[in-house]
DNA sequence: AGCACGCCGACT
DNA sequence: GTCGGCGTGCTC
């Protein structure tokens, strides 16, 4: 007896196995198998296909039967999602079994560590509230919906689907909840335990082997009621999930920019399809995908006006730069720097928002006009002065900088260009001298110190705290008054397709920092484009607007969500090899009239690590089986082995 | 993706 | 003669 196994390496083909005499496997099992030389966990997939040579097939060296074997919607997941990315679906299943150790027995201390029983604490919901709640709740049952709970930060959307998850769970069923940045959700977990009285299991890229292989059996095992973690928590192999809460939806992180590239939000959707169960996704600011799907009615709108503490929303103003006088060296207009120093004044703080780490983006020589680039990719060397060097942030190259320029050898001309946070905190200790600032961004050495920084924000141990996006979700600061953006202009550069939705969702979410308790925040948005559609929506507080002139400009442009497009990266590191490749693929691409080729072009960062990267951008209609004709047009191409392809189903990051 | 196999240039 | 460069093909 022959059977087709599954296993978790990049391949998309299923390998045939013999069945040793006494032993009993089913679709679904795990096994171990021994491949290319070594022993590999993997799962029966099928019958034996049975066009083999037998001189090669192997027996099955062992079946796990010590676990429950993978659910039939479980496997439907993987290979849908495989179809879906053009993932090969061995990579699928690696997603799902992330632990080889998990997979064996466990020891008997290892079954007798249980976790508490859950006892539920009543919610006190507001009437908003738990009008929102009950049509959440109606949702709970064996069938698919997509509720969006829209939402402010501080509405309570959280309680609120805590309120369903209740239901979901008293039915026996499992929770998933994925939440964008796990590691720094703290205030998440609290009021979950605040709620039901227990922890939820965690699951996220850096828990300790224990954990994940403690979680994993309980997550297959069904003993893990709820599980909340980052994107890849949502290919655990379930044994009842009953519902999965998307929150924070419209976030990036939920997009995979490598290995299997998958929008965690989509195949969410694509999960409780299978499953038929109710999916919910929330956001104070939902993406323009969702967005149009509510009013496609193919969503349900539930919508939490208000929010609970009854603090109005911060008051926002923008400033407009052309109009400042600003000193030399200087970035932050008068009339934030004098809200700042008032609201030091009264003993409350100030955030100051820039998506920009380091001292200086780009450092040039004022008299030959020469500027620092990395040697292996078209970029500038952003300049440091925490840690003084000039480093590529895209492969982390550094170097020291240099006392003379390197092109003409001139010494005290060498220039820092526009900010990045360390300058901005420069210009606070020398205009406010006596203010306490930190600054936080990846560059900060640890967890720790990161936390630290936060915890001194919380205790008002800090005036002014500047950071990058870092500092944009999941804090709490009680004296927070002031929200500063340094250039709220900086997402809308380089071409971005989503620029204008992007912007919007991350200044609102900055925003919302200031003024979160005793009183209303002030958020300013220093701006050279005062008049452009998203710094008026910010302004005006007019998010619908704004999302219906953006869904506009794309139906327009064609573009996501009335298209879909596919990214496809070609990359090596011949130059002339991967021009000419690029080349004959686009002549060679499906030629069909609902589809449209652009490119071949160079890609936005065109040399990575000494890897020059080319892009073909296909753009279809949606009813289209784009991932079909891409896959017929890559197999009867046959790229040449000296270049990397990759293809990219929805891109988000264009880089 | 790894890893082995195999066919050409540089050096002992 | 041998070492080792990386192009090509396979993994049940």
């Amino acid at each position: 007896m022959f059977v087709d196994i599954l296993l978790p390496n990049h391949l998309n083909q299923a390998f045939t196995y013999r069945v040793p005499e006494g032993l009993r496997v089913g679709v679904g099992d795990y096994v171990l198998v021994p491949f290319a030389g070594r022993m590999l966990p993997a799962v029966v997939w099928g019958e034996g296909s049975g066009d083999v040579a037998s001189n090669k097939i192997k027996p099955i060296a062992e079946a796990l039967t010590h676990l429950p074997p993978m659910p039939a919607g479980m496997r439907e997941f993987v290979e849908r999602a495989a179809r879906y990315t053009l993932s090969p679906r061995g990579a699928v299943l690696k997603m799902c079994l992330p632990s080889f150790a998990a997979l064996h027995v466990p020891t008997a201390r290892e079954r007798a560590a249980s976790f508490a029983p859950v006892c539920y604490t009543p919610p006190s919901l507001t009437d908003a509230q738990a009008v929102a709640s009950d049509t959440l709740k109606s949702t709970v049952g064996a069938r698919f919906s997509v509720s969006v709970l829209d939402g402010v930060t501080g509405s309570g959307k959280t309680e609120v689907y805590f309120d369903a998850m209740a239901g979901a769970l008293a039915a026996g069923k499992q929770v998933l909840v994925l939440l964008p940045e796990i590691a720094l959700s703290v205030q998440w977990l609290s009021r979950f335990e605040a709620r039901f009285g227990t922890r939820p299991h965690i699951w996220h890229s850096s828990i300790s082997p224990a954990q994940r292989k403690h979680t994993w059996r309980a997550i297959v095992r069904g003993e893990a009621q709820v599980v909340v973690g980052a994107r890849s928590a949502l290919f655990l192999p379930y044994a009842n999930v009953g519902m999965v809460v998307v929150d924070e939806e419209h976030e990036a992180t939920f997009k995979q920019d490598d290995g299997v590239m998958y929008h965690a939000r989509d195949m969410a959707v694509m999960k409780a399809h299978i499953e038929k169960i109710p999916v919910v996704l929330a956001s104070a600011t939902p993406s323009l995908e969702t967005w149009h799907n509510v009013q496609q009615k193919k969503y349900q709108l539930i919508s939490l006006p208000k929010r609970y503490t009854g603090v109005e929303l911060p008051q926002v103003q923008l400033v407009d730069m052309r109009q400042e006088t600003l000193g030399r060296g200087d970035f932050l207009a008068k009339s934030l720097m004098d809200s700042v120093v008032q609201a030091m004044a009264d003993g409350k703080q100030a955030l100051l928002f820039l998506n920009r780490r380091g001292y200086a983006p780009l450092m040039l020589c004022q008299h030959c006009g020469h500027r620092f680039e990395c040697k292996s990719c078209s970029a500038w060397l952003v300049q440091h002065k925490h840690a003084p060097r000039l480093s590529c942030h895209h492969c982390g190259h550094a170097e020291m900088v240099p006392k003379a320029c390197p092109a003409c050898g001139s010494e005290e001309k060498l220039q820092a260009v526009g900010p990045g946070i360390e300058r901005i905190a420069e210009e606070i200790a020398r205009r406010i001298p006596d203010a306490r600032v930190a600054v936080l961004s990846s560059d900060n050495e640890s967890h720790d110190e990161v936390q630290q920084v936060l915890a001194a924000m919380q205790n008002g141990e800090l005036d002014v705290l500047i950071g990058t996006q870092l500092i944009a979700k999941g804090h709490h600061f009680p004296k927070l008054r002031v929200v500063g953006v340094v250039d709220a202009d900086l997402g809308l550069e380089g071409g971005d397709p989503r620029a204008v939705e992007r912007t919007y969702q991350v200044l609102h979410q900055i925003g919302g920092r200031a003024g979160r308790e005793e009183e209303r925040g002030l958020v300013f948005i220093q701006t050279y484009a005062p008049t452009h559609p998203v710094m008026k929506a910010l302004a005006a507080g007019e998010r619908d607007a704004l999302m219906e002139l953006e869904l506009k400009m794309r139906k327009v442009a064609h573009m996501p969500p009335f298209s879909r497009l596919a990214n496809v990266l070609i990359d090596g590191t011949d130059e002339r090899t991967v021009l000419t490749e690029a080349r004959r693929l686009a002549s060679v691409a499906p030629n069909h009239p609902k589809l449209r080729v652009l490119g071949p072009a160079p890609a936005p960062l065109y040399r990575l690590k000494n890897r020059f990267r080319v892009r073909i951008l296909l753009q279809a209609d949606r009813a289209l089986d784009m991932q079909h004709l891409v896959v017929a047009w890559l197999e009867e191409a046959k790229p040449a082995r000296a270049v990397h392809i990759k293809v990219d189903v929805d891109p988000y990051h264009f880089m």
